[in-house]
DNA sequence: GAGTGGTCTAGACCACTAG
DNA sequence: TAGTGGTCTAGACCACTCC
């Protein structure tokens, strides 16, 4: 017997839960149907839905909370699940992070933005620029390019009341809610006008950091590009083992600071 | 009914299979006995067994194969899974790596690396100094610091003759098996040494990273600093979603360079 | 007590590998 | 053909949350 596009009954489970993600049916924060109601309404067993949300779970887009139900994971929360690159002080406690917006305009894309984002050169963009201030003092200097047509509706005043992360912004606004993120690193000199913003001498050593990020079905839907000041602070990572370790409590070891 | 110690009957056998691993009563390559022979041997149903071997899986200690058995995982394969900090070239297909031995030599510890590896100041340390070349370009200069009482018998000539990744070599002479790390980067200026060894003027800005490397047990046994020349190289990073899509075949998007 | 996720079992069958 | 991991089921029971 040859079945050469075979695909396991959960896997098939776990897409139509995706696309119900995808499509909005549930949003984020709330919860999904009960493991015994899916079981029904797909006609498989508790055992084959509970696999492929074991999946979902493990890609940080739903969260579990025994005794109470499934969640459509969230940027709002306190987030230990998804972790893009995050900022640790060197020494100490962290501090407080302002958000100072520097600019906000919308654009054409060039080409190098719209190939990162599967747009045409042209498409209109919205740009904003901010720099990051820990404790006082100006750490990253970054620009977040995204694409018109999906944040049509967002105004420099919204990013400017908006506490909290971006994504959270983006998510509850928007509906578009980032699921992953491809990032590059470099080590690059300051120019003068990102040394004048980072209160550093011209030349200084900074951290370049370019980021896509991908809603659901793998649409990037963000571009990045962060200069970070890595003098107090370093940029951390975690590798090679899984974050949650369901029960055991072995005190955790991945502290994170807040995604930006 | 109270049972605040509660652990899950697969959490324990978890336990005791990491232990054998530890131990290493099933050595790196080897097969370890199949689900069948352990739910024997350990009194539970195979289910129970599949699920603390899903969990070592996830960890990428172990390797299921299809139809053949499932592997102590090792650092010799072509590695998908165990994804350190990875380096890729910003334009065009990868090219061959040269190793050049700088210094070794074996003192005692200070406090800083004392600390980082658990050891007591004064303990004896190996230091590896080297530097990696990439088609002709010298672009990392790192230095490793290892417990000198876990590798004793190391020797210039064993690194230098070694081909493959450092911890291809400690896995298979010395028994000792890289887990786990975690890194943490910064961007720095060069120092006239590092600036010769990498070909740049003294003060152009290189990535610095960090890393402590864990064996089972999560008890550090390697500290390393490297100086990364990110001119003309980037080092990836992907976040938020797991790599290995068990059947699927949606093109890998997670390609990496070899760990260095 | 009712409802949810979490664990565990026993057994059947499928897909893959190898002799 | 035998042995391995991979899937799926049905059902029982446990742990947690909320009313």
């Amino acid at each position: 017997m040859r079945s050469p596009t075979f695909s396991p009954l959960y896997q098939q489970i776990k897409a139509l839960l995706l696309e119900s993600l995808r499509s909005g049916e549930w949003r984020p924060g709330e919860a999904i149907p009960s493991e015994l109601d899916l079981a029904a309404r797909f006609k498989v067993s508790q055992g084959t839905v509970r696999k492929a949300i074991d999946e979902l779970s493990a890609e940080n887009l739903v969260v579990r909370r025994q005794g109470k139900g499934t969640f459509v994971a969230t940027h709002g929360e306190r987030q230990v699940r998804f972790r893009f690159l995050r900022l640790a002080p060197d020494s100490g406690e962290p501090v407080l992070v302002e958000r100072q917006l520097l600019d906000f305009k919308r654009v054409r894309a060039g080409a190098e933005i719209a190939r990162a984002l599967d747009l045409k050169s042209g498409d209109p963009l919205v740009m904003i620029k901010r720099l990051l201030v820990f404790g006082g003092d100006p750490v990253v200097l970054e620009e977040v390019w995204l694409p018109g047509n999906l944040f049509k509706g967002l105004t420099p005043a919204a990013v400017t009341e908006h506490k909290g992360a971006l994504y959270n912004l983006f998510e509850t606004q928007f509906g578009t809610r980032m699921v992953r993120a491809e990032e590059k690193l470099k080590a690059v000199a300051a120019d003068a006008a990102s040394a004048g913003s980072l209160a550093v001498p011209a030349g200084h050593p900074l951290l370049a950091v370019e980021r896509v990020s991908f809603t659901y079905s793998d649409r990037p839907v963000e571009w990045r590009r962060g200069l970070y000041k890595t003098d107090r602070h370093s940029t951390g990572a975690s590798w090679g083992e899984l974050v949650p370790r369901s029960n055991l409590s072995l005190g955790q070891r991945n502290q994170c600071a807040p995604a930006l």
